[in-house]
DNA sequence: AGGGCTCCTGAACGGTGTTCACCTGAACGG
DNA sequence: CCGTTCAGGTGAACACCGTTCAGGAGCCCT
C-alpha cells in the first residue's frame, strides 16, 4: 500500500493512455490504485494540479540539445507516445509552467522569441497531429500519411 | 418563445462571455434562454457540437485580405473579444474544421505549409496571451506588457 | 506509552451531460 | 373546419463528476 505522489502520477498517466483524457477521471485514477477517490487529495490539490503533474511528466526526459530540429522532434515524439498527451501538455497551462524549462534551454540557442515561437507550433500541431490519428483510427477521417512530413516542413519555416 | 439554434449559439457566447468556459454548462446556457435543459438538444446534438458552432461564430466575419498580418492581428482580436474564445477555437477541434476557410483563403496567399504555421501559432499564442491576462487579472501573477508585441515579432519570425 | 504523521475510508454535497416519454401550439393540405 | 405534422419545450430520471470532511489504521520517534 502506502502510494506516493508518484504512484499518483503514474497511476494516473496509465489511465489515460489507456481511457483517453475524457474519461481520466479522479475516481478511474483512484480505482487504478486500489483506493478512494478522496485519497488522491493527501497527494495532490485537485484534479488541474495532477495534470500540470502529467504534463511534466511527459516531457521530463526530452533533452535539448544542439540539434534544435532534432531536440523538437524529440518532443513531439514524447507527447505521441502517449495517448492525448499533447493535449494534456497543451491544456496544464504547460507550455507557460512546466515546459519552461524546456523554453530556457531554446531560448540560449535560438532566442527567446524563436524558441516560444517553436514551442507554441511545435504543441499545436502535435495535438493537431495526436486529434487527426485518433479520429482516422476510428474511421471517421482518412488518414493523411502526410502529418510527420508537414511537422517538418512548418519546422523550416520558423528556423529558416 | 421558439428559439432557434442561432439564438441557442447567441446565448451560450453570452454566457461563455459572462462566466467563462468552466460554468459554461449546458444547465446554465439553457437558464439564460429561460429555457429547459433537455430543450438545448432539439438544437444541438451534444455539448461539443455548440462548442463548435460558437467556434465558428467567434471568428466568422474575420475575412482574410491581401495584407496578411493584419488579417491575423484581426483574427487574434475576434477571440480575445470574448471571454476564453481563444479556448474554444482551440479546443473544439476548431482549427482543423472551422477554421479551414480561413486556411484555404490563406494558403492562396502564402501557401499552405505557412497558412498551417501560422493558424498554429496565431491560436496557440493568443491562447497563452488570454490565459496570462485572466490571471493577471485575478492578481496571481503581474501582467507581461511585451505580450502584444511578442505576438508580432513571433508573426514576423514565420514570414520572414 | 504516547504523540504526531502519512495514508486512507466512507459518506455526502452540489453539480454535470444526456435521454426519455410526453405535452403544446402553430402551420398546412384536404 | 378538421386532422396531421412537426418544431420546440417540459420534467423527471440516470449515471456520472470533482471535492470536502470527520474519522480510523498503521508507522516512526521520543
Amino acid at each position: 500500500m502506502a502510494n506516493t505522489l508518484d504512484d499518483v502520477v503514474d497511476g494516473a498517466l496509465r489511465v489515460l493512455d489507456e481511457f483517453g483524457l475524457e474519461f481520466c477521471s479522479m475516481r478511474r485514477v483512484a480505482g487504478a490504485l486500489g483506493v478512494q477517490p478522496s485519497a488522491l487529495y493527501h497527494h495532490v490539490a485537485n484534479k488541474q494540479t495532477l495534470l500540470s503533474l502529467m504534463a511534466a511528466r511527459i516531457v521530463a526526459d526530452v533533452e535539448v540539445t544542439d540539434d534544435v530540429a532534432g531536440s523538437l522532434l524529440r518532443l513531439r515524439d514524447a507527447m505521441l507516445a502517449i495517448r492525448d498527451g499533447a493535449e494534456v501538455v497543451a491544456t496544464a497551462a504547460a507550455f507557460r509552467l512546466d515546459v519552461s524549462a524546456f523554453e530556457a534551454a531554446l531560448a540560449e540557442r535560438v532566442g527567446l522569441d524563436v524558441a516560444r515561437t517553436l514551442l507554441i507550433y511545435v504543441v499545436g500541431h502535435t495535438q493537431a497531429t495526436q486529434l487527426h490519428r485518433q479520429a482516422a483510427a476510428v474511421g471517421a477521417i482518412a488518414l493523411d500519411p502526410d502529418l510527420d512530413a508537414s511537422f517538418d516542413r512548418g519546422l523550416a519555416i520558423i528556423l529558416r
